[in-house]
DNA sequence: TAGGCCATCTGGTCCT
DNA sequence: AGGACCAGATGGCCTA
């Protein structure tokens, strides 16, 4: 993995008076697009054969593109601020160097599991009852991990898998 | 220079 | 109807 010392990258984002020059597309992205589009149609047919509703003038649609475009990068924002939650509540993890995305989901994924098999090991597989749960003997949280992981998955195996995990990561770096 | 990672744009679809 | 969500495309930055 690669550290991402570079400060924050900031692609231009296209501005109010970019409306000037929508006209502009060039034919080369305005090929792109209907290639796109044609490929999509092919995979789904419900919309290529809904009726065009274009309510609004160009300008209008460009406009509520400009707002769509914002929605979505506050929507990637918080997505990204929960990526940094996630990456700053998991142990142990290289503090110099950023985790990538699939990095911190993929050592999450781990660190959960072993987490709940240590839980299991230290109560012996036989947690209180989940309230509601009705079976009785046998907790949510032991299911789901044997649904998880099968029955044959040892604690100790997870841990492993976990430790190998966070050091094969700080190498990588 | 190739490849990985990322931010942003975009249009379709789903949901409220 | 409009916003949220999603996936594909694109291009920038960085490292090996």
């Amino acid at each position: 993995m690669k550290a991402k010392s570079k400060g924050v990258k900031r692609r231009h984002t296209v501005s109010e008076d970019a409306l000037c020059q929508e006209a502009a597309q060039s034919r080369d992205e305005l090929l792109k697009c209907s290639r796109r589009k044609e490929k999509r149609n092919k995979e789904s047919p419900k919309a290529a054969s809904r009726p065009a509703k274009l309510p609004w003038s160009s300008r209008d649609r460009r406009l509520r593109r400009l707002e769509s475009n914002e929605r979505e990068r506050q929507r990637m924002h918080k997505l990204n601020n929960a990526f940094q939650a996630l990456r700053e509540v998991i142990p142990h993890v290289r503090a110099e160097n950023k985790l990538s995305k699939i990095e911190t989901l993929t050592l999450a994924k781990n660190y959960i599991k072993s987490l709940t098999s240590t839980i299991l090991r230290m109560s012996n597989g036989h947690l209180p009852p989940v309230e509601g749960s009705g079976s009785g003997s046998r907790s949510k949280l032991y299911e789901h991990y044997q649904q998880q992981c099968g029955e044959d998955d040892e604690p100790a195996e997870q841990l492993q898998k976990y430790s190998t995990q966070i050091h094969s990561f700080r190498q990588g770096s």
